[in-house]
DNA sequence: ATCTTATATCGAATTTGTTCGATATGTCAA
DNA sequence: TTGACATATCGAACAAATTCGATATAAGAT
């Protein structure tokens, strides 16, 4: 929705924790196994994995987790989606797009 | 020549100075005018541009500069060649292609 | 209404990054 | 060999990021 911010997209990235949830998103299925077990079978959020589910394999605190996920958001990174107590989040493709882009032809 | 170290290359992209000297290395002629001033005729430093001329147009301490530039090319992102006092730091394009690379397919 | 579960936010402790001035090192010129 | 200049390194002050446990909010189940 908002507009690349390249310094905040950097910062996200600056660590390996977050950088692996990004990466292990890219497979959800593979690497969340309880993946999308509280949604009933008709609701699909696509890529989208809850943050139970990516405290459960980061080793770090449910605040810290839910704080880095609200930074990679923030950032652009990933999109969040709420599904009644849950919170989805999956990555934006778009964003990332932009980023390979940006290094490409501007830095 | 070291392997790319993605974190730490996003450490030195998680700056407006830092980015904006990499952005400025682009086209270092235009960015710098008193560039390569110091160089014999005979001697070309291509891309490259020494770390007082960068100093310059930084509004950021000498030792400040001395320190980032030595950051991005700890990271790879720059490379440098001195030429009797002066040390000359250019982009280092083969690190950033890399860095697009990891991003579109990695990441 | 109450209890449980999921996630978000708050406040604080610790670690890391930023930035400076002072000083060290290396090179050239007289 | 002394002096001047370019760059690097050191030590310290301040700012920002990391990370936690405690608590708040919000939704679902009894």
């Amino acid at each position: 929705m908002d507009n690349l911010n390249v310094l905040d997209v950097f910062k996200a990235l600056s660590n390996e924790t977050r950088l692996n949830i990004l990466k292990w998103l890219r497979e959800p299925e593979k690497n969340f196994p309880a993946q999308q077990a509280h949604l009933p079978k008709e609701v699909s959020i696509k890529g989208g994995v809850c943050v139970g589910d990516i405290q459960e394999k980061v080793n770090l605190s449910q605040s810290t987790v839910s704080h880095y996920l609200s930074l990679m958001q923030k950032a652009g990174l990933l999109e969040a989606v709420r599904y009644g107590q849950w919170t989805y989040y999956r990555r934006n493709e778009e964003t990332l797009a932009k980023v390979a882009k940006f290094i490409n032809e501007e830095i």
